[in-house]
DNA sequence: TTATTTTGATACCAATTGGTATCTTTGTGT
DNA sequence: ACACAAAGATACCAATTGGTATCAAAATAA
């Protein structure tokens, strides 16, 4: 690794979990010099502004977690146990953060307004994204038998997703495991007995 | 209504829409000088300093959304409909906002840190008070023979809080109602299917 | 090794932040 | 109507914000 990729690689780790912990908005770029131990001169290097460390930071978050979920999910050959990766993710959030702040999504999307439009947008397609991997877990699972045919795979990934993110919301805010487990615990509960054939 | 208090009314009320929209941290005493028409020095006459007005407003929004609901949960007689009083609650936030910007304790909840210790435990409590309100209806479902007596209503609780939250978050996001409603109406069946007698 | 990019530090900038002291205006009780 | 207290406007403050121009140091290619 060139040497000003590895100053980019840890503005971009510093400032992912300060906009993750803190908020975007609230993270300031004296912050961040502060985490890194470099100047404004090196951030606005590589940085065109403040926005696009952003946008960078929440895309390489989404990126990561999307990446170390797929490949949890390949590694599963059935539906029940694809789909359980999904929950452990978001139990992970609160009980071994591969990324600290909680989940980079929701803290996204409930931060952003109309005038953070490009952010929003990327919020958008990640949701968009992860909701498309949960359904064709569903629809694979239909063409494999393992899954009824009845089953509509945009319900079971809205309640999925809506259920955990609150759940994890619940969590964080309440500083204790229990309620993202008994989110999960419920969710492996539905799955097996009206997912599941 | 005397003079100043309409004053601190309208202050409050302005700063509840900017707080819930734009987020508190986000919103400065010139966004709000700007909403309300008035100046620093009155808005300093009513609130000891932001951070008091931040939490005043929240705690404005938070009474208003209880006191609401708890009205509409005594109008019911029976535990389908208090319990379904709270869905609608959650779809009102989407469809039809008594306050705009989504759900207040959500949005409290993903904004705050240890920084904001004192808005966060308002937001705790809120939280604490609002699953209590909704195991009590299942508590006195259960002994008006309307919910099996092996229903735990700390799960229930849990599970239509969170996943009614992660529905508003979807929602909001999206700019669609369509999550919400999926959210609402399944939560409908299970609480038909698996709590209600 | 030397010449030349590339990278990062320094010192600045205007604008905005939350907050306050002071003064004028307004409302209120007598 | 008057006196007094309360409310709100004005003008200020230091600190911080995101951002930039410039210069020195360091990495890189020859």
């Amino acid at each position: 690794m060139r040497s000003s990729e590895i100053t980019k690689a840890k503005v971009l780790k510093e400032a992912t979990n300060l906009f993750n912990t803190k908020g975007y908005k609230s993270t300031s770029l004296s912050d961040i010099t502060d985490a890194t131990g470099l100047t404004k001169g090196a951030i606005y290097r590589h940085f065109e502004n403040k926005e696009s460390l952003e946008i960078e930071a929440f895309q390489k978050m989404m990126q990561e977690i999307f990446i170390a979920l797929n490949e949890k999910i390949k590694a599963e050959n059935n539906t029940r146990d694809k789909l359980f990766c999904v929950l452990n993710l978001f139990q992970s959030y609160i009980t071994n953060p591969l990324i600290i702040g909680g989940c980079p999504l929701l803290n996204v999307a409930v931060e952003v307004d109309d005038t953070n439009l490009e952010l929003k947008q990327k919020a958008q397609h990640a949701l968009s994204v992860f909701r498309d991997s949960v359904e064709r877990i569903i629809i694979n699972g239909k063409t494999h038998k393992q899954v009824g045919s009845l089953v509509n795979e945009k319900l079971v990934a809205t309640i999925m997703i809506s259920t955990l993110e609150g759940g994890v919301m619940m969590s964080k805010l309440q500083n204790s495991n229990s309620d993202i487990e008994i989110v999960v615990n419920h969710l492996k509960n539905w799955i097996v007995s009206d997912i599941l054939l």
